[in-house]
DNA sequence: TATTGTTATACTCTATAACTATA
DNA sequence: TATAGTTATAGAGTATAACAATA
C-alpha cells in the first residue's frame, strides 16, 4: 500500500493527463471526434457486437454510446443490423468505409505518438501502457462490499492453480 | 523507438483512462467539480500566482481558467487581489476556506485511490505516476519544427555544461 | 414486468472571438 | 500596438429520465 503523498501525486497526474488527451483530439478529422473514434477502434479490435456490449467496453452510459454510434452510422462507417436472436438488439459492424476511416485514425495517432515519444525506450512505452491498463482494471472491478459465505469458506479447489485468493465477482468494464 | 502496435495500444489506453477520471470526478462535492478542484490543487501546491500562470499550469485557455477561478472565488475559496506591479493582472490566493476545501478534496481522492489500489505495490504507483508525468512533458515540449542557425553552428559555449545538444524553446506547460 | 435501445434535457469542460483596462 | 483578463457563444462528452419496442 502506497503513502498518502503518492496517491495525491497520482491524482494530480490523472487530472493533468487531460492535456495529452486534448492534444491527441486536436489531430482528429473534424467529422470524427474522439467519441466516434473510440467506437470505431473498439469495433475494429473486438469485432461485431451489440450496443450494450459496446457501452460496456466504452465504460459510458448506453445513451452516450447510442449517440456516438448514430454519428458514425450517419457517415456510413457503421452498419446497424437487427439481431435475429433478439429483436430489441442491434448488431454493430464496421463497413469498408469505416475500416478505412479507422486506418486513417490509427495512422494519425501513431504518427503523433511516434513524434512526441521519439526519445522513449520501447520498454517504457510498454510499461506505461500496462500500468494504465492495470489502473483501469483496479477501478472497474469493485470487490463486492459485502462478504459472501464462499469468501470466508476454505478454497474448495475448483482446479485453477493460479488464483491465490478469492476472485470476487468482477463487473469488469473496458478493454 | 517503439513499434506501431505499441503506440496503438498506448493510444487506446489514453482514450480509456477517461473512465477512471470520471470515477474520480463522481466523488467530488457538487459545488466543487473537477475544474475547480484542479485550480485549488495547483494553488495549494505552487502558492500564489497570476491567472496566466495558472492557465499555463492547467494547460487550458485562460478563458477557461477565468471561469474556474470565478467559480472558486464566488464560493470564497480564492481571493483575487490586484497586482501592484501590473494593474491588468490579478494575484490568486487560497483563502482559509479554500484550504479547508482542498484538504477535503485530498481526503476524498486519496481515500478512493487507497481503496481501489489497495493491492498495488508502492513501487508500481510511483512508476505509473512518473511515467504519466514524463508523458506530459514529452507532449508539452515541442522541439521547434524549423531549424535555427544556432542549431547547426558549433556550440559557442555559453557556460552550461549539462546540455549535450541544443535545448530548443520549450513552451512547457503543466506541472 | 424487465430489458434494449433511442431521444430529450441538463451540466461540465473546452476553445474562439469580442471586449475592457491597462502597458 | 500589445498584453491580462473577462465574458459570450458554440461544440463535444456525459448522465438522468422518459419513452418505444420487445422479451
Amino acid at each position: 500500500m502506497a503513502e498518502h503523498a503518492q496517491f495525491e501525486e497520482l491524482a494530480r497526474q490523472l487530472s493533468a493527463i487531460g492535456a495529452v488527451k486534448r492534444d491527441m483530439g486536436r489531430i482528429l478529422p473534424p467529422a470524427c471526434p474522439s467519441g466516434t473514434a473510440a467506437v470505431l477502434t473498439l469495433l475494429g479490435r473486438h469485432g461485431d457486437m451489440r450496443m450494450s456490449k459496446l457501452a460496456e467496453l466504452l465504460a459510458v452510459d448506453m445513451s452516450v454510446t447510442s449517440r456516438h454510434v448514430a454519428h458514425a452510422a450517419d457517415r456510413g462507417w457503421i452498419e446497424r443490423s437487427p439481431d435475429p436472436a433478439d429483436k430489441r438488439s442491434r448488431i454493430l459492424r464496421l463497413t469498408a468505409s469505416g475500416r478505412a476511416q479507422l486506418d486513417e485514425l490509427s495512422r494519425l495517432t501513431v504518427d503523433l505518438l511516434a513524434e512526441r515519444l521519439s526519445d522513449w525506450a520501447d520498454e517504457d512505452v510498454a510499461r506505461l501502457t500496462q500500468l494504465m491498463a492495470r489502473l483501469r482494471e483496479s477501478f472497474d472491478c469493485r470487490p463486492a462490499p459485502r462478504l459472501t459465505p464462499a469468501a470466508t469458506a476454505p478454497p474448495s479447489a475448483t482446479g485453477t492453480t493460479a488464483a491465490p485468493f478469492v476472485a470476487p465477482q468482477t463487473t469488469r468494464t473496458p478493454a
